[in-house]
DNA sequence: CGTACGGATCGACGCCTGTCAATACGTGTG
DNA sequence: CACACGTATTGACAGGCGTCGATCCGTACG
C-alpha cells in the first residue's frame, strides 16, 4: 500500500520549552513536561513512533495494518504525538506523511539529567 | 520537619527490561515502556521526582508540604514511581526515605535513541 | 461535476487514574 | 503495654483516555 510521492509541504504544530529534571521543577513546567510524557505513555503510540523512526517517513495508510488499529484510532494517536511535538506531518495529495522531530527527542533526553 | 537518620535498609521493587525506540518495538516491549512513561506523565510525580533528585535523599514527610497534596496522595505517587523503578525507598524507623534510581533514568535516556 | 478514497472529527462506551476522607498497619516512646 | 505518629491501604467519586462506528472534509481522477 506504499504510495507515490509528489510535493506540497504542510507542517503540523510544534510545542513546549526546554527543561531539566534535577533542577527543582516549577508547577507550570511540570504540567508541560507531563503532557509530553503522556504522549509516550501508550503502547500503540510508542510502536507508532518506533515505526516512524525506523523508516524516516511513513504514510498514515501504512500504520494501520502493523498497529492493528482502526483508522480513527491511528489518526487520534498521530494527532497526540504531533501535539506533543514528537512527530511532524506533511500532507502530500491525499496522503499524510509523518516523520520524527529529532530535536524534540534530544530535548527530552536532556530533561532526564 | 526534617528528621534524624538511623540505619536499617529496606529496598523497594525494581522493574523492566532495556529497550530502544528506533528499532521496531515489540508489543510487549511497548507495553512495558509505556508504563514507565506513564509514571512520568503526571505533574505531581514529576515535581516529586525533581525534589528527590535535587537533594539525594528525601523523607516522605518532607514531600507533602511542597507538593500541596494529602498524605495518601503522596504515598500513591511514590508507589507509582517506585513500581516504575524510578525511585527507591528505604524505611528507617517511622520514616520513609526516597532516592532516585539513576541507572533507570540513564536507561530511559538511551531508549530515546 | 461526480465518484472514490484517505484522513479528520464526533459521539458513545468502558476502563483507568488522581484525589481525598477514613481506616488499618508498624514503629518508637513513655 | 498503650499511645502517638508516619505511612500504606481502601473506598468512593470525578475526570480523562483509548477505542470504534458513523460521518464529514478534501483531494485526485474519470
Amino acid at each position: 500500500m506504499t504510495q507515490p510521492r509528489s510535493t506540497i509541504e504542510l507542517t503540523v504544530e510544534p510545542c513546549c520549552p526546554p527543561l531539566s529534571l534535577s533542577l527543582a521543577l516549577s508547577d507550570d513546567q511540570a504540567v508541560d513536561l507531563a503532557k509530553v510524557f503522556a504522549a509516550l505513555a501508550d503502547p500503540v503510540r510508542l510502536r507508532l513512533l518506533s515505526l516512524v523512526a525506523s523508516q524516516d517517513e511513513v504514510c498514515s495508510c501504512d500504520l494501520q495494518a502493523p498497529l492493528g488499529k482502526s483508522q480513527p484510532t491511528i489518526s487520534h494517536h498521530t494527532k497526540a504525538l504531533a501535539e506533543a511535538g514528537l512527530i511532524v506531518g506533511h500532507k502530500r495529495g491525499k496522503w499524510m506523511w509523518w516523520r520524527v522531530a529529532p530535536d524534540r527527542l534530544d530535548a527530552l533526553r536532556d530533561v532526564l539529567r
